[in-house]
DNA sequence: TCAGAAGGTGACCGCCGGGTCACCTTGTGA
DNA sequence: TCACAAGGTGACCCGGCGGTCACCTTCTGA
């Protein structure tokens, strides 16, 4: 089992033993749920399935998630968003570093391998967020709740983008927009990784660049570099 | 309800009366399963629904799709991937129209708002996809029939690519994972603009750029020319 | 008009899985 | 060692859904 990312008790001092080890089997179940999600899809999954493979009874998992299925999926989701989240905040280019061209491309080249790196390691987030992610548009008062959670992190990305816009290192495209294409393209990469890895006939292609780093590169020289073969200044 | 692809019975010629009106029933079948899988996903929707919405009985389904509910929704993938192949080979460019950076650049950002086009008039399609395109990987069996698919599309697409790439009018780039780029971004766009569609708040951004032709200039400016802003030669 | 075929129908079956709760195990303090 | 509290457990309940089939409607041809 892979270790999946679920910070281990962030704020973990000072609690009694009894309370330390509520935590752990809290963590241990949202690892377990964690997995069978990825695995199945939320529909498919079973909390039978998830209560076995965090080795507890299924009247246990209800004692410490009284809302059940639906409430493991969502307290994994707030912890998915908000790793996300963290990592864009932290590896995002600051105003400062945006301001030539060189300077942002290299800057979102980082953040981008950095991306793929935390979810290469941890593919069940990002197959949790792909195979559901949608489902949750039935339930409107959620749903309303998840777009919120989704715009703050494209907001995050897209104030690097803006500023390197009145810098003038980028096009003037609007921020938001291509803060979208640059998350986009980057779940792209993965999902065709994971694509890949689970046809076993091997039709599909595999992406050739194993790297997060070279992922990342060829990425970049898309997005940023164009498509056309350099010749003289672009349009 | 909207008309939906699932072509009119396409070789519907000198058929007994009998066999037109089955025909027309099986349609009217995968219309409604179509729309309900769209709607619910796969797991969600019931083949009770798909009847009520087909306004038929739960058995005749069964008359006409014996395999029940994944016989439904197999049936409308071949007619969705067939119907996707066949944007692609029709409206790729040729390799003769892909030996100037100008001739791709306009070759590929037409393609691209063809399919956007399409799957804005037939949203179902799309989110069928979208929702379930994951769920299959559970039978092994079939994931190899579908990656095959899959992998078909994507070959269309590479061909121009590659074409491209001889002629020196795009960058040596593996064809197959650029023309994974390229499909990837289209659907990209076109998930973003559902995903506002179905977000009650607002919060989501939603695209900018309204037809089918001022996204496919988005996409093609920043894959083709390059988020950067235009200097002097690209390196 | 009627007999028979073709085929649509929905009540019904059985399974499956989410959620409950009375029971029992384990650990604690006296 | 015993009594009690804390809390883990899984057999059980029940609603929902995929799939079936005996019945009935409808259409056809004589």
């Amino acid at each position: 089992m892979e270790p999946l990312v679920l910070s281990p008790p962030p704020p973990a001092a000072d609690l009694s033993r009894r309370e330390r080890e509520r935590l752990a089997r809290r963590q241990a179940m949202l690892a377990a749920a964690l997995a069978v999600f990825a695995e199945k899809g939320y529909e498919t999954a079973t909390v039978d399935e998830i209560a076995e493979r965090a080795e507890f009874g299924k009247g246990t998992i209800y004692n410490y998630f009284p809302g059940g299925k639906d409430e493991l999926y969502f307290a994994l989701f707030e912890e998915v968003v908000g790793s996300l989240h963290g990592i864009i905040e932290r590896e995002a280019p600051g105003p400062e570093a945006v301001q030539t061209r060189d300077d942002v491309r290299d800057g979102f080249r980082r953040l981008m391998a950095g991306l793929i790196e935390h979810f290469q390691a941890n593919r069940g987030v990002l197959l949790l967020f792909m195979k559901d992610g949608h489902r949750m548009m039935l339930q409107p008062e959620k749903m309303a709740h998840f777009a919120g959670r989704f715009a703050e992190i494209i907001d995050a990305m897209a104030h690097p983008v803006e500023a390197a816009v009145e810098a003038g290192a980028l096009r003037p495209l609007p921020p938001r927009a291509v803060a979208h294409m640059i998350m986009g393209n980057v779940r792209g990469y993965l999902m065709a990784e994971i694509d890949a890895d689970c046809d076993p006939t091997g039709s599909t292609e595999r992406p050739d660049f194993g790297t997060p780093e070279q992922a990342a590169d060829f990425i970049t020289t898309i997005l940023f570099d164009g498509l056309l073969a350099p010749g003289d200044a672009s349009p």
